[in-house]
Order: structure tokens, then C-alpha cells, then sequence
RNA sequence: GGCCAGUUGGUGAAGUGGCUUAACACACUGCCCUUUCACGGCAGCAUUCACGAGUUCGAAUCUCGUACUGGUCACCA
């Protein structure tokens, strides 16, 4: 009896081998210089801040050198597993414009390396494996979860390292008779890697990011396919689909650095060349006193769709994680306005190996305030019309009602070169901006009037200044010497300089009464440029507006 | 507990032996500008790079030790 009889045993269906499946996905025909790189969830139905962040990765490292940039599904733990997975984290890449140049969706395959569904490469999978048993580099393992469990706490008690590895691993040397009879028994194994490492020794490992690092040899016989279904685990899917893909870089958490000494071993007992690493910092948040990684069930900001509903543009999200990507990168682009995000040479050298970057709201919520004032009023229109349909209903009827008066409240004090900077997202709109619709108005009770609150003067005020004072024709400037007008005729100092030597001569001054004029027509103290409020509301309506208020 | 990584202000960080009396951005504080708010401008915010020792004419930068933080030790990825 010889390993191949036992590889026969288990995989008797596997016809192809090895070198037929390294033909079918022949060393890619690329550019020099040009990256593969992939992104690799696993379908829980998130789409993860973490897992897009590695995904902007990935596809920053192919861009502008033709790389390829594909996306992997992996989905070998079916009891994970969430149906639509893959719609979301498609239409997810889709928002932020960094699809994948190869991928499977909807029954369509797009690239030539695929399938890219890991449950569909089952057969793939099973080849290697048994190349591996004929080899005598991979071995059935019976032992059951209490077995494992006893020679867990057997180590622990005599202070052993944990785990299934040298003279634990009691199923390594197991006489293929046995093996094999233990099978035909119907008994439940699974396949384990017969490591040849050795832990004491160290191996040199380079990581693109932390530059050279000395691993310990790997020496445990860990499982590389499951019991059930006969699916991989994800060390040995990802020798088989890193390979046969041809990916060059793996982007990945910090996370995977420990299990790095298991790969490099899977990758050099078939001889093949060892991926590039980029092991990237975990997102965390601080709780009490420790830190820990962002957690989509406690965290909502830990899931892409929290950044969708709550109608942060995309480019802010883009850059802001583009600053913990590399910090240069809020210089360069200052520097280059006008280049996107996808034009930035990403260098692993220079990101963060800190072991976790804490999550900043602040910092996000800057990023899209100033991404927000940046735009024009069209793009503005367009993209909180867009936000408005899916997550909004109010916002979106306000702007079916009337898209001019809609566009021109967007328009105040935009397009400038110091334009506003008060809306942070698109859910932050409707709260700026209601006082200018009449029904809005009408609901909100009061009014914030600060120094004058007197009703007789607060009249006289509003009507002296339509009377006398207001005209739709005229200019800012001309305005507001008009306003100044209405200071002096009712006793309020024009000039702040006069008002601040001398108070006691007047009843007040210009911020008085310019505060009255506000808030009768807003209700509100704090409000964009009055002369802009005033002309897109009108005449009309400012009249209308000013009545109420007896 | 073993192994691995990391430790520069409240936050993200720049920095790779002298150009650092430690960049930039956010946050915070104060002042100025100003019809309110937002914007903008100016200034302040680490005499010091976890701690200790060593190498060196010179260290945040190199070496060692200690402490702390995080990751990992699954038939999860």
C-alpha cells in the first residue's frame, strides 16, 4: 500500500492533475511591472470598513501599471455563509468606482482565471490535496473535536505550546492500511498538512510594509480540508488560488501575519514563487480603556452601508481612509487638486505599521464638510437627489416640488472661493435649509430672537424696513447701506466702532437689528448670508413672512 | 502562557544618525475679520519621541533589556 493507493482512496473522482490545472492557468501575459492583486471576503452579508479599505488597496497597487485586480469570493465556511453577499460588496466597489477587472456575479464570469467562487473550485482543490497525500505531504486525520480537545489541555497543564504538531499529531505516521480501512469504516477525518518545519528555527520573511521580519519554521500539521463538504481551509485555498490566479500581491489584516510561517511553507513544498505581502493595519476604536477592532455588530461605522445611509459623499470616504492608507497622501493632493484619488502612488513602505489606526469621526466629518463645499450646485443637486431617493423621502419631494428653488438654497454662498463649509452630509441638508420651505416653517414654533424681544419693536423693525428700505433690485452693497439706513432712522448705530465707544447713546446697533430681519424670516439666529436668504425668498413672501410675526 | 508585531501631542501621522528649537492635517484654546453662523487669517497646543542602559563627537532614528498595547495559537476567514 503506498500514499497513492490512499489518495485514491479519498479522491477517487479526481482524474486531472496538478500540471494540468497549472496549463489551464498559464503565468499571466502582462506588462512589466504590473501588479495582480485580489479582494478576498467571505460572504457574512457586511461589506467591512476594514475590507474596503484593503480594496482601495489593491486596486490603487494595479492601477496606472495594467495590472489586475480581481475579486475572490470566499465563501468555504457555508455555515457563514449569507445569501446577496456578493451584491452588496459589488455594489459597494461599484459606489466608489473601484470594481475589479475580473469577478463572478450573477452567473456571469468575467476574466479567465476564474471560477472565482472558492465552492465552485472544489475539484481544484481536491487535486492539489491529493497530490499532496501521494507525495506523503498530507495525511487523513481522525481525531475527533474531544481528542483534540484532551491533547489541548494535556498541553497546557504540563505548559506546552498548543496545537497539533510533532509528536501531537497522532494521526502523522498512521499505517495507510489503518488510514484506509478507517475510511471504508465510514469513519469522519479530515486532511491535515504534514509540516517538516521546524519551530525553532527562523526563516526569513519580507513584508512590504514592516520590511524584513524573522519568522518562526511552521511545524503544525494544520487541517487543509474540512470534514464536511470536502472544502478547503482558507491557508490551503489561498496556496491554490493565489498560485493558479497568479496573484503577486495579497493585501490582507494584520491579522494573517502569524499564520504567514504555515503559507510560505504550503507555497515552498510545491515550489512555488511566494506572493508579495501587504499586510495592512487593522481600523479599531477606543472603548474604556483598551482598543479593539472595529465590530460590525456593536460598531455601525464598522459597515459601508452606515457611510451610504448616512449620505457621506464617496470621495470623502475614499480620502479619508486614503490618509490612514498613507498619510502623504491629504499633501499630494492638495498639491494636485485636480488628480483622483486612483492616481496617487501608493507605497507600502510608507503606511502605518502600528497595529491598528483608531477611528476617527472627527476627521471623516471634516473631510466630507470641505468635500461637500468643494462641489458646484449642480453636483450638489445631483448627488443629495440621488442620496435623497434611496435613504430620504422628505429631502427628495422638497426637491421634485421645485428644483430652481431647491438649487438656488444650495447655491448660497457656494461656488466662491471660501465657500460654506455647514453641511457635513447629505443628511445634514433638510437641517439647514428647512426655514426657506413655507410648511417647514410654519411647524417650527420658535422663534430664537436674542437682544430685541420686544413684539412693538421687532414690528416696527420688519415694517420700517419694507417700507422704506427693501428692494429686490438691489445689490449686496447697496443692501446693506440700506440696512444701515434703517439703523440710524430708528436709533441703532450703522458703525460698530461708534456703538463700542459710546453703547449707551444708541438702543443698539446693526447686529441687532440685522438678528431681527433674520430670524423673523427664519426663526433662526444662525443663518447663511441674509441679502441671499432675502432673494430667494422675495418680496412676497418675506411680506407674508413678517406678518405672521403680529 | 508561547510566538509575532508595534509604541512619536487628544487623533491620523512625517521622520531611516547632524538640515528637528519634531512637518502636515483633524480636534481643542485664544485673538483678528465679520450683519449672525460657517468660512478665512494669526497664534497657542510633544523642551521631546514608552522607560532604562549602551554604541557614537552627535540618536526619535542603531543595539540590548524592561514595560505596555495589539495580533495569533479553530474543521472562521
Amino acid at each position: 500500500m503506498t500514499n497513492k493507493d490512499l489518495a485514491d482512496v479519498i479522491f477517487p473522482h479526481i482524474t486531472k492533475t496538478v500540471a494540468d490545472y497549472e496549463a489551464m492557468y498559464p503565468q499571466r501575459n502582462l506588462k512589466e511591472g504590473a501588479c495582480v492583486t485580489r479582494f478576498a471576503p467571505s460572504p457574512t452579508g457586511f461589506m467591512h470598513l476594514g475590507g474596503f479599505f484593503q480594496a482601495i488597496i489593491d486596486k490603487l497597487i494595479v492601477q496606472n501599471r495594467d495590472g489586475i485586480f480581481y475579486l475572490r469570493n470566499e465563501d468555504t465556511d457555508q455555515k457563514r455563509e449569507v445569501e446577496g453577499a456578493t451584491d452588496l460588496i459589488m455594489s459597494t466597489l461599484n459606489h466608489y468606482d473601484i470594481l475589479p477587472n475580473e469577478y463572478q456575479f450573477k452567473e456571469k464570469i468575467v476574466g479567465n482565471y476564474g471560477p472565482y467562487i472558492q465552492s465552485e473550485r472544489k475539484e481544484i482543490y481536491q487535486t492539489f490535496i491529493k497530490h499532496f497525500i501521494e507525495i506523503g505531504r498530507a495525511y487523513p486525520c481522525f481525531a475527533t473535536k474531544e481528542e483534540l480537545e484532551e491533547l489541548r489541555s494535556a498541553q497546557e497543564k504540563i505548559k506546552a505550546r498548543t496545537g497539533y504538531y510533532g509528536r501531537y499529531a497522532r494521526y502523522r505516521n498512521l499505517p495507510i492500511e489503518e488510514a484506509i480501512k478507517k475510511i471504508e469504516a465510514g469513519e469522519s477525518y479530515v486532511i491535515r498538512f504534514k509540516s517538516m518545519g521546524d519551530f525553532e528555527k527562523k526563516f526569513k520573511f519580507m513584508d512590504e510594509v514592516r520590511g524584513l521580519l524573522y519568522l518562526p519554521e511552521n511545524d503544525e500539521d494544520f487541517v487543509i480540508m474540512k470534514s464536511e463538504g470536502g472544502l478547503p481551509t482558507y491557508h490551503f485555498a489561498h496556496l491554490v488560488d493565489d498560485v493558479l490566479m497568479r496573484t503577486t500581491h495579497v493585501v490582507r489584516g494584520e491579522e494573517w501575519l502569524s499564520s504567514v510561517p504555515k503559507h510560505v511553507e504550503l507555497f515552498e513544498t510545491f515550489g512555488y514563487p511566494i506572493p508579495k505581502y501587504i499586510h495592512t493595519p487593522l481600523i479599531v476604536k477606543k472603548e474604556e480603556n483598551s482598543v479593539r477592532k472595529l465590530s460590525k455588530r456593536k460598531d455601525p461605522e464598522a459597515t459601508m452601508q452606515y457611510y451610504e445611509e448616512n449620505g457621506y459623499p464617496k470621495e470623502a470616504v475614499i480620502e479619508y481612509l486614503m490618509t490612514i492608507i498613507n498619510s502623504n497622501y491629504e499633501q499630494w493632493h492638495t498639491e494636485n487638486p485636480d488628480k483622483k484619488f486612483l492616481d496617487f502612488q501608493f507605497d507600502p513602505k510608507k503606511m502605518s505599521a502600528t497595529g491598528g489606526a483608531l477611528f476617527d469621526m472627527d476627521k471623516l466629518n471634516n473631510i466630507s464638510k470641505n468635500s461637500i463645499s468643494k462641489m458646484t450646485k449642480e453636483e450638489l443637486l445631483e448627488e443629495s437627489y440621488a442620496w435623497a431617493s434611496k435613504y430620504n423621502e422628505q429631502l427628495k419631494e422638497i426637491i421634485d416640488q421645485d428644483r430652481n428653488y431647491y438649487r438656488a438654497i444650495l447655491n448660497i454662498e457656494r461656488e466662491s472661493s471660501k465657500p460654506r463649509k455647514d453641511i457635513t452630509t447629505y443628511s445634514d441638508i433638510l437641517n439647514n435649509i428647512w426655514y426657506m420651505y413655507d410648511d417647514l416653517f410654519e411647524k417650527e414654533e420658535t422663534y430664537e430672537f436674542m437682544k430685541i424681544t420686544d413684539k412693538e419693536e421687532i414690528k416696527k423693525i420688519t415694517k420700517t424696513y419694507m417700507d422704506k428700505y427693501f428692494s429686490v433690485e438691489d445689490d449686496k452693497e447697496t443692501w446693506f447701506a440700506k440696512i444701515k439706513s434703517l439703523c440710524d432712522a430708528l436709533g441703532y448705530a450703522s458703525n460698530m466702532k461708534e456703538y463700542k465707544q459710546n453703547p449707551e447713546a444708541y438702543k443698539g446697533n446693526v447686529t441687532d437689528i440685522s438678528t431681527v430681519l433674520r430670524v423673523a424670516l427664519t426663526k433662526k439666529a444662525q443663518t447663511p448670508d441674509l441679502y441671499e436668504i432675502m432673494q430667494i425668498l422675495g418680496k412676497d413672501k418675506m411680506i407674508e413672512r413678517f406678518e405672521k410675526l403680529s
